[in-house]
DNA sequence: TTGACAAGACCGACCGGTCGGTTTAAAGTT
DNA sequence: AACTTTAAACCGACCGGTCGGTCTTGTCAA
């Protein structure tokens, strides 16, 4: 009836998600996951088959904690589409911190297993794919509102993603997680000349 | 009678590059990279004195090539500073797969040393800001032509380093190197918008 | 004769993963 | 309630192999 209780595996993708994100796959060995979530190695292969089953699992647990925090801001309230895009954006600034403080998981490993790991870049592919589908649904409606035909929602999504990870990995070389939300104010600065219209410079959060 | 200068140091500078850049640093080892250099191990440890001291060769001799590429562009032959700027950008996107065809050998390690190799990612931060302080040159101008304020070429060239590292983790999921080009693009169409030219748009080709 | 350079066997630490055995607690039996 | 059964959860010593790096033994041009 009681489930047994066992938080072994959360634990450990707790865990992976937090040293792979901030030293990617290879770097991050089994003895130090095991040590980081204080499990142990039997504990940790009765859980998972592999280190790349793991990190396959790790990674569709970001991305759906990582969503449920994108989904939830207050922008999704305003009515108008324009303001709701730009809004939209103001809110990953603001969030930024918060959503992409060490990193992003997905970015942080998929350069070194694209040649190596299929079945893991395979699901990096789709989770990128999900979340630029996210993205498209709230910044398509201000295109065609303003009947903007220049450039997709796609390609609004897209593009917004490059500038996240982008920025993630300056800001990580130049060791300033400003770097990242200066990135997305950027961009939004560019959303909103595409919108055409004026005003819409940052709003400083916090210097 | 020209004396033969060893090509040891050479060739395993190049070989770690090609494969740094497509696997990132732990994931490649040093028997990998002296099999593909086609040199032995002592020749190696003769040459350099350990594989974080290559690397920060391997980058430095990185940049310079790359930079050279950059510099000879024929945009540098036109007079106006304005479309000295944007034939700049678009000379970038053409070159692109020239240029960062498996990817970008500081983006590709920079995660993953960014904590545990002090010394390499010191060395990558001071390659970006030269990256960034030689675009700021060519970007720079058009603003002042512009008298644009909002937005400094320092900014822009921040921001433009950033659309290419992103452009080109997105481009390695989805196994599609029209990513990165088409995200040099669309910083092109921000800059032509900030600069208030109109036309400057391409269509997408995104599936 | 010398010294720069190359070769590859070798080193100890560490890698991802395995294994036999122990603990835990829910369910069945009395 | 007390005891037995059962299977999942867990443990950590251990495995073969690989890691970055060392060392001895050369080769060869000046």
């Amino acid at each position: 009836m009681v489930k047994h209780k066992t938080n072994t595996k959360e634990k450990v993708i707790i865990a992976t998600q937090e040293l792979m994100t901030s030293r990617g796959y290879s770097a991050t060995t089994v003895d130090e996951i095991i040590k980081y979530a204080g499990v142990s190695k039997g504990g940790f292969y009765h859980a998972f088959k592999s280190k790349e089953e793991l990190t396959i699992v790790a990674l569709e647990d970001y991305e759906e904690k990582g969503w449920e925090i994108v989904a939830n801001g207050a922008y999704a309230e305003i009515e108008d589409p324009v303001e709701r895009a730009l809004a939209f954006v103001q809110f990953l600034e603001e969030k930024s911190g918060e959503l992409w403080a060490h990193g992003c998981l997905l970015g942080s490993i998929s350069i070194e297993v694209a040649n190596s790991h299929p079945s893991v870049i395979n699901r990096i592919d789709e989770l990128f794919d999900d979340f630029e589908k996210g993205i498209e649904v709230i910044l398509a409606p201000a295109l065609e509102t303003k009947k903007i035909t220049e450039v997709s929602g796609k390609d609004l999504s897209i593009h917004l993603l490059a500038v996240i990870e982008g920025s993630i990995i300056t800001a990580k070389s130049h060791r300033n997680p400003r770097f990242l939300q200066d990135g997305i104010a950027r961009f939004r600065h560019y959303l909103g000349l595409l919108l055409k219209l004026d005003g819409v410079e940052k709003k400083s959060t916090h210097q």
